[in-house]
DNA sequence: TATCAGGGTTGATCTAACTCAACTTCTCAG
DNA sequence: CTGAGAAGTTGAGTTAGATCAACCCTGATA
């Protein structure tokens, strides 16, 4: 049923009808001319139309509310493949959805390293971390050109006064947001490198499979250095696990093109107490 | 002028003048006769008057917001030391603030491995997890005899559409777990042992030097193997660091009882690209 | 069409942390 | 006070993943 409001059909020239995600590299989102990195898109967008409704934050919401947020989220920006939507220590003002396209959001250390603290597709929302101290904790770097609905977070709070639907489905997606860091925490403090690995993968598809893509094919949209810091991993590591997994005839990995060719090997790699 | 709030003095009977954290092991929390392990304290207790105020939910409030609030957090509840506040798959109604004592949270894997997520300390908020799902998605243990004060989740939202102040003030509570989080998993993803160790520690006195306790000696409320869960070692590994800690005078460690000798040591461990 | 750079793979070697095991020290119930 | 169990320490040996290095692939650019 979810299938329903998809496959994605809108200005960003995103193939739906493909099995792959988001079509193939780097051929979208160009459509609106952005120039510059941050690009503002004034005309309107509405969330009572569009096909991310049902994962976003208008989950739930009646009609005469989608009017209001529609009024609330005024403006789309364009972020070019590796461009920062905010950086850490930017002010914070909104949050953002992503609308196409695909961001990594990191932390660094004071010496340097970073952490890839997780990889946002569309209907997510990112920014959340700005709410606590007024600034912006980490970076989100756009992975692919993208484009997302801005959120003003102060006309955020004020509408989900109004409306508690909007109130309960902000916070639901707040607690989710830490119920997700709970399970990384679970994954990089007791897990070895084959099952962070089937898990980071487990996870992808059932995503991707809840927009409308394929459960067994997927395009990954960051490096396998991306990959190992958010798994804890070096990026060698990554990439002899492919291997490996590929040797037993769970994956087919073509760089970048990856088909899980045996999802409850996967699976039960991952729920296993050893190997 | 955070210390002019504290030290704490209530019911709990936790020395307040003792460079000890919450007075020695086991001696507290004991006064209301608590005779199962979930016992709720029916008689009234005032948000606006808890030596808490500062840290907990609410912050930034007016004299009338508070009294509102006070209506709100009717009830305490004692947990005994092993017992749990709450566990996963349990029905979400309240959150709760710790008001003394110690709590961990974990999640656990299919498979039975489980992951400490966190260590709850007087004002910290517990039991976000729930809203996401109305399930709670962890466990919440205490690790000494505690007080928490029961906040009913529907009324929190409905008095947080009334006053911004307190809409606001919760958002920067879970924002500030995400961040938390993002932080834990920077340490789990990049850190090596004795960075890990090192800014465990760190975190746990600058906390409870917020809480007019020392920021040099501390008891530990956890095992080793819990420390170790919590920071993706082996207990062995947590024994052996803190031995090593002890050598090169960083700490004078007996069992749970930790000095800290070298704080600018210490930092530096935390700080530094390689050992 | 050649060249170059970024990303990816694979091999050889090293090491931080794990595992297993013995032992010590605390805690608390009786 | 005593004894049992839980918690903590330390040593010896092992190993998963890191490190270092060589090489390959692919797509962009001159």
């Amino acid at each position: 049923m979810l299938n329903s409001i998809f496959p994605i059909t809108d200005v960003s020239g995103s193939s739906a009808s493909s099995n792959q995600p988001h079509g193939h590299h780097g051929e979208q989102a160009e459509s609106q001319g952005s120039c510059g990195g941050v690009k503002l898109d004034a005309f309107k967008v509405a969330c009572s139309s569009c096909n991310l409704r049902e994962l976003c934050l208008p989950v739930g919401l009646t009609q005469p509310q989608l009017s209001h947020l529609d009024s609330l989220v005024a403006a789309r920006r364009t972020v070019k493949r590796g461009d920062a939507l905010f950086h850490t220590g930017d002010a914070f003002r909104s949050v953002y959805a992503v609308r196409t396209g695909f961001f990594k959001t990191r932390v660094s250390s004071e010496d340097g390293r970073d952490q890839v603290t997780g990889f946002q597709m569309a209907g997510e929302l990112l920014g959340l971390d700005g709410i606590s101290t007024d600034r912006h904790a980490c970076d989100a770097i756009a992975l692919e050109d993208s484009q997302v609905c801005v959120i003003p977070y102060g006309q955020l709070e004020e509408l989900s006064r109004e409306f508690s639907d909007l109130q309960h489905q902000f916070h639901k997606i707040m607690s989710r947001e830490i119920v997700r860091d709970h399970g990384v925490m679970l994954l990089l403090g007791s897990m070895r490198a084959e099952e962070r690995l089937a898990a980071f993968l487990l996870n992808l598809t059932q995503r991707l499979h809840a927009r409308g893509f394929s459960a067994s094919a997927l395009v990954l949209r960051m490096t396998r250095e991306e990959i190992g810091s958010y798994l804890g991993l070096k990026l060698e590591t990554v990439s002899r696990t492919f291997s490996k997994f590929q040797d037993e005839g769970l994956l087919e990995v073509k760089q970048r093109d990856i088909r899980i060719t045996n999802e409850a090997g996967l699976r039960a790699l991952v729920n296993s107490v050893k190997g």
